[in-house]
Formats: structure tokens, C-alpha cells, sequence
DNA sequence: TATATTTAAGGCAATCCGCCTTAGTTGGAA
DNA sequence: TTCCAACTAAGGCGGATTGCCTTAAATATA
């Protein structure tokens, strides 16, 4: 599953999408911008029709104000941003990228054991 | 540290520079295109003036063919890459991925062990 | 019905991208 | 020294993207 290419104002609406489950326009436009306006509306009604070309959302029309839902849970978005990362840059292969994330990221002693869990049973 | 964004064909130059060491354009150029040309050789001249100017790349012109070098190594850019991600999409918290990352990336034993080693290391 | 809200369609300036053209410079071979 | 191949320098071009806006029409609601 290749993913589309996705602008910062996309991913700021994106974030709202899966915080909210099924905003409509005007709530995205609030949470994003803290006011509304005509001009707001359509900038946001416009870069949701770009999602929902590019496969992120889908638009609800059963009721007059449309509803979006995210088609791509946030999970899986960054798991695929991970893979189209480790592709450029190393071929494909994702273990350097993990490992360099193991060392960067802070993790929690539960999240620490948790991957240990995880390798044991791969074992 | 913030990094620029990086384009497709001038990610393929910065593989070739990592890979390199100091190469010239013209090493590039076969590199990239398996050929050379004299537009060929100018279009990779800008790319890495550009490459230049996002700071990934320095020109070293003692001679009179320049060469170009790595202003930043190829694990600190995929870090960096990885911590920008987290912070768009997870206001920095990437432990949730990389958990189910670690699920789904096949691991060698040699990755899982090294995997090991590091979290044994950050207790 | 009158007003506010929303959808629909499309445009616009700025920027980026990959590539190319043209012109001038340099080094080396004949 | 002359001439040519290779390189640098400067900048342009068409296409695509981005964020935003304008205008107009449809719909809901007071």
C-alpha cells in the first residue's frame, strides 16, 4: 500500500479527523484555526476534497453539514511514513530505522518490557 | 535541529554522496543516471546547489572539479526524519509505533539481539 | 420569507521540482 | 600556443503543489 504525499495544513486537519472521529467542516475549522469564517470554511472544505482525493478521508453526505472520517487509522499513516522513509533511504530494509528509534525515542519501563514481550515470542 | 524537506531525485544524490564520500558531479551523474551528459551534468550541479542550500550538502572547490560532501550523516537524517513525523503526528510520542512496529518489521536475530542490547542499556 | 450556513466550482500567487539552455572558464592535449 | 573537452555559472521553463480566496448556488432555520 503506497501512500500519497500529505502538506502540513493536511496533517494539522488530519489530527482533528482522527481526534474528533467525524467532524464536520466548521469543527475542523475551529480546532484548527480558533474562529470561523466564509473564507476559513472553503479553504478547509478545499484541502478536505484534496484528502479525500488522495484516499485519507471519505465524506459523509447523508446529512446536509458532511461528516469526515479518516480512511487510514493514525497508526497505520505513520507506520507507512516509517516504510516510505526506510525505502528511500535504505532500501527498503525498515530494521535500521527501528533500531535508530529504539535508541531515540523515550520509552517507559512498561513500554521497554512490552518490546522485550514481543521479541521474546519472535524468538 | 530542524531539516529541510528533500525531493525524491535529490535523495538519490545524498544515497551517492553518502556513499561516495566526495564525489564529484560527474560521479554523480553516472551514478544517478547510468550516463552522462552535459544537461545531465548541469542538472545535477543544481540539484546539488540546492542540496546546498537546505544544508545537506557542502561544495569543496580547492579544485577546479568541485566535490561534495555530507553535512549530515545518513542516521542522524533518518532520526531526524523519524522525530519529525512523531512530532506532527503524535506531539512527539512515537512509543505506540514503534511498539507495533517491532511486531511487524521482520527482525533478523541480529537486529532483535542489538534491539536487546539497547533497551538493556537504557535501564 | 429572510438570514445564516453550507456546498460547489474554480481561480490565484507563491513555491518547488526536474530538467534544460546558454555562456563563460579552466585544464590539458596536440 | 592553440584548440577542444569538461566544468562552472546563471538563469529560465513547464508542470505540479500549496494555502487561500471569490463567487454563486443550495439548504436549513428562525
Amino acid at each position: 500500500m503506497s501512500i500519497d504525499e500529505i502538506s502540513d495544513t493536511e496533517m494539522e486537519i488530519m489530527l482533528v479527523v482522527w481526534a474528533q472521529g467525524s467532524p464536520s467542516v466548521r469543527d475542523i475549522v475551529e480546532a484548527v484555526y480558533s474562529q470561523h469564517s466564509q473564507s476559513l470554511h472553503t479553504t478547509v472544505r478545499s484541502l478536505l476534497e484534496r484528502l479525500s482525493k488522495k484516499g485519507f478521508v471519505e465524506c459523509d453526505r447523508s446529512d446536509h453539514v458532511h461528516r469526515f472520517r479518516a480512511l487510514i487509522a493514525r497508526e497505520a499513516f505513520v507506520e507507512s511514513q516509517v516504510g516510505k522513509l526506510a525505502d528511500s533511504v535504505y532500501s527498503g530494509n525498515v530494521a535500521p530505522v527501528l533500531l535508530s528509534m529504539v535508541e531515540k525515542v523515550r520509552l517507559s519501563k512498561k513500554d521497554r518490557e512490552t518490546i522485550e514481550e514481543i521479541l521474546s515470542k519472535l524468538k
